[in-house]
DNA sequence: AGCAAACATTTTATGTTTAAAATATCGGTT
DNA sequence: AACCGATATTTTAAACATAAAATGTTTGCT
């Protein structure tokens, strides 16, 4: 295995000069810490249960809708595109974990489901990931917490104005 | 990305399990929101200079230090695998915004900078840059900044912790 | 009925990222 | 001098991600 960022802990905020402004410096710690923390989820998935981030996303959004999703549901929940989901259905479809049946009705469609071993295998994978994220961000307190949910949801509304 | 989990009863039994949700919460808002970000700057870059996020940010990494870097700096600095730099330096030495020099004294490595070419556009695109993240964070008041990088700092020290 | 537009998904091409293996160099020991 | 372990980088294979084109289906309009 090939080791990144050893020694001196030296990240993306080390990029900002002395004149940037202040913006930037946020972003560049806003970035670090979503990094570090996706990058520790991502190597537990893997250690522990060989599965990706992206894998465990899709199962995820599948968990919490018994009646299934399409794969234009999968692709909006998710953020991401498509033709990502297509590839990454394949995988879990190829391990048993989802099943794909056609919509009757709409034969455009297809309704993805979780299989009871991808329950079951998910609902494993879900109490672990939660223990995780509370190692990584369970130090905070109550304020802290409603403080910074309040920033970023600020944020959130910010940058869709500026998209628009 | 979105939330994982059950609904909880509450009673006393139920507090860790309740904290360890509002931990997911707040992971998935904070994910959301650089992932909106970054999406924002990538989108901005390739549109109006067409090039990567990856390419700009292994130029910003050029950009301050002038007597350049090796490839083994820049994989630390960026956070990111020294395979993954050779591809992205590749493309920005063939584009001549950088140049790769033998070090004399240690053959086994380059030394990388800017070309002049290179150091003219990163300067215009930093500028636009910093512009484009002040849109997306520019509206928060001096207080909540300093809330938000403190609270970012501190959890950037517990997944340090975490790591270890 | 006929047809155009919108929709749902897959395919293709390109690029990013990682882990692991390969190549080559360096420094120190024996 | 031969060797070994650490270092520096590249190459390779697999997964992920997007955009754009292709395919097939549905819907609405005339």
């Amino acid at each position: 295995m090939e080791s990144i960022g050893v020694q001196e802990p030296i990240d993306h905020e080390s990029r900002v000069e002395q004149g940037d402004h202040k913006a930037v410096r946020l972003w560049l710690r806003l970035l670090t810490c979503t990094n570090l923390i996706e990058r520790h989820l991502r190597g537990q998935l893997r250690s522990e249960f060989d599965i990706t981030l992206p894998r465990f996303d899709l199962m995820a959004q599948l968990a919490r809708e018994s009646e299934g999703l399409t794969m234009g549901d999968l692709s909006q929940r998710m953020m991401v595109s498509g033709g990502n989901v297509s590839g990454i259905a394949a995988q879990l479809e190829s391990e048993g974990l989802i099943s794909r049946v056609p919509v009757q009705g709409n034969r455009r469609a297809f309704c993805v489901t979780l299989t009871r071993a991808g329950q079951a295998r998910f609902a494993e994978m879900a109490e672990a990931h939660e223990a995780w994220v509370a190692e990584c961000l369970g130090g905070l307190s109550d304020s802290e917490y409603d403080h910074l949910m309040r920033a970023l949801r600020q944020i959130k509304l910010e940058v869709g104005e500026v998209e628009r």
